[in-house]
DNA sequence: GAGCAAACTTATCGCGCGTTAAATTTTTTA
DNA sequence: TAAAAAATTTAACGCGCGATAAGTTTGCTC
């Protein structure tokens, strides 16, 4: 109780055992002898003694620490992933914080610099995408172990994690193709994201292969409010009546917004006859399961990227990274069907 | 270029000036002489050069880190809170690092534990509530200066902001008197957070005062998946029949659940005539816009509470919290009318 | 209980920076 | 231009811990 012990020599004198003995404990407890570590840990808990972690990690080229960067934490995607890897890192042995660049490229950079000061064993990076910095970015790869998440960076980092668009898009044309007709593209004129992309580049790729004509609409808007974007593009589409009776979206947010606006003109969405439209989608976003009608989606492995991310980054602080290439994997999207399609 | 440089005594070398100097001027660059500064910029930018933030801070008993911890940062409610405290933190000059509990209360006490030893300036804590280690918390509170924001605890902390949830149920209960009937209040059966039970007890104090009697009804569920809970307890409800025309839901997640179960009941929901039933929420929720109807609601001021919390913990800071007295703040709502009701 | 390895102690250095006091230089003011 | 004020330099110590080398004790094996 007596909150007096400020330093591990006290520690040491409190618990009668020298202090390379408790610097040793700190390092690994069963390094010490069962009795030892008794008599430690007794006087830790009667002090209330936590080590200074500044003075741990002054002379230390590399700490413990691991950096998390996502693009938008207020996007429920990032926000469970970047919760999944937290805990992770935590099972792990390190200690993770995380970073959010709210999708400004100048945070990023800045995260990132401050990041290196932390000196961190690793970073796990899911970048912005083309609003990205590369330079900064490919100099900072270069001095702290980096694996990227979710959008790809060519020769960027250690290794590289995600899904595979391809997977998801050509998913739902299928489903939409074999239960019903081919479907328009709904996206965003200039995403920022490069897996946007690819989801574009499948989905042209996909028609043209089952001898369909691709069909496009490019939303205008910027920024990270899809649902405002997907809402606002599907009003001024279905001004001009319904073009299609397929829709597929190229992720849930823009998906939300298009039901809601659906929804206000009183069409009804869904795979019934007599329904106005069918619209599918990608990513399986929490709330997927709750829009009206609820939607049929590609779902990421969440815990498959998480895991092996976490896994890679692990390997590469452990191993070191000098010999080892640089791998991409893409994990497969499980389709959900739902109402909406 | 050289990135020889390692240490200030090596900045302060290439800078041609002594080390003391360079050290007064990382503390505030405008206590050195105009030639001075250019000449340490200069060097800086020159070698790429960052003092060892470990180094600045192992001798300092308080550093310029604020914690901000959130209950659940997957929740977009405390995502967009937390996105704005940290915002005005990094303006204010501190260096904010966010913690999310996840619900767990376990994880919460952690996190305080493992914040102390970082030896913040001070933390702006959303805490969990009920399942909140009170002692913890307290002996916490204690050791560093503390803003609670949005949950107050009594006693707790150097002060409490967050919104004052009578002026949200006694605005959500009046419009939906005024414009129909007296509504039911749909809740959790259980809340972990203390703003619930605020909203009920004003719920039935508003409804007796206005002559009508109070009717709740309690959804069993535990967690943090509110629209999962609101989506079954909906649907037990609705399985007997409408209750009432006019529901109040305790917040916008479980009437998030709520919409989604109503909709594949093929019950309308809204304040045309032949719609079945009314809805009305808490918390404006960034979602509320596109539900399904879109979601009449008390919207939180929610620049108010993070500008004031952000304010009253710099001010705590810097005077000390000595001789000033707790302070509790409660922001009124904003009625926000959509199309649930 | 001799022999030996493992565990521990003692002593000492270094890390990068904060901080201070006294001496010195530069700039401002009268 | 001399005096006063401000900025800077020199020198030196301390912080809490990591790390290491050499000597000492402990506990285990046969």
């Amino acid at each position: 109780m007596t909150n007096t012990i400020k330093n591990m020599d006290e520690l040491a004198k409190a618990s009668g055992v020298s202090r390379p003995t408790v610097s040793k404990y700190f390092h690994d407890p069963d390094s010490v002898r069962a009795s030892t570590r008794e008599r430690i840990e007794a006087a830790i808990q009667a002090h209330d003694y936590r080590p200074n972690i500044y003075a741990i990690n002054q002379n230390r080229k590399l700490t413990k620490n691991v950096g998390i960067v996502v693009p938008h934490l207020a996007d429920p995607f990032f926000a469970e992933i970047a919760r999944a890897i937290e805990q992770l890192c935590i099972e792990a042995g390190f200690s993770p914080t995380m970073y959010s660049s709210y999708g400004d490229a100048q945070q990023e950079i800045e995260i990132l610099d401050s990041l290196r000061s932390l000196k961190p064993a690793g970073v796990l990076l899911a970048p912005l995408g083309h609003d990205s910095d590369l330079k900064r970015l490919e100099k900072f790869c270069k001095s702290v172990p980096t694996v990227l998440v979710d959008s790809n960076i060519e020769g960027l980092g250690e290794a590289f994690i995600g899904s595979d668009n391809a997977s998801f898009v050509n998913q739902t044309v299928e489903y939409l193709v074999r239960t019903g007709e081919p479907p328009l593209f709904f996206e965003m004129e200039t995403p920022s994201n490069p897996n946007a992309d690819h989801r574009r580049e499948t989905y042209i790729a996909k028609m043209n292969s089952m001898g369909f004509e691709p069909e496009i609409i490019g939303v205008p808007g910027k920024g990270w409010n899809f649902e405002e974007i997907g809402y606002r593009g599907a009003h001024d589409l279905l001004d001009k009546g319904i073009p299609k009776r397929s829709i597929l979206c190229s992720n849930d947010r823009l998906a939300i917004g298009f039901l809601s606006a659906a929804y206000e003109r009183g069409l009804t969405v869904g795979r019934q006859p007599g329904d106005s439209l069918r619209l599918a989608s990608n990513d399986d976003h929490p709330y997927a399961r709750f829009t009206c009608p609820s939607l049929t989606t590609a779902a990421h492995d969440y815990e498959a990227v998480s895991t092996h991310s976490v896994r890679t980054l692990v390997e590469r602080i452990e191993q070191g990274s000098a010999l080892r290439t640089r791998q991409e994997t893409r994990y497969p999207a499980r389709l959900v069907l739902r109402n909406s399609s």
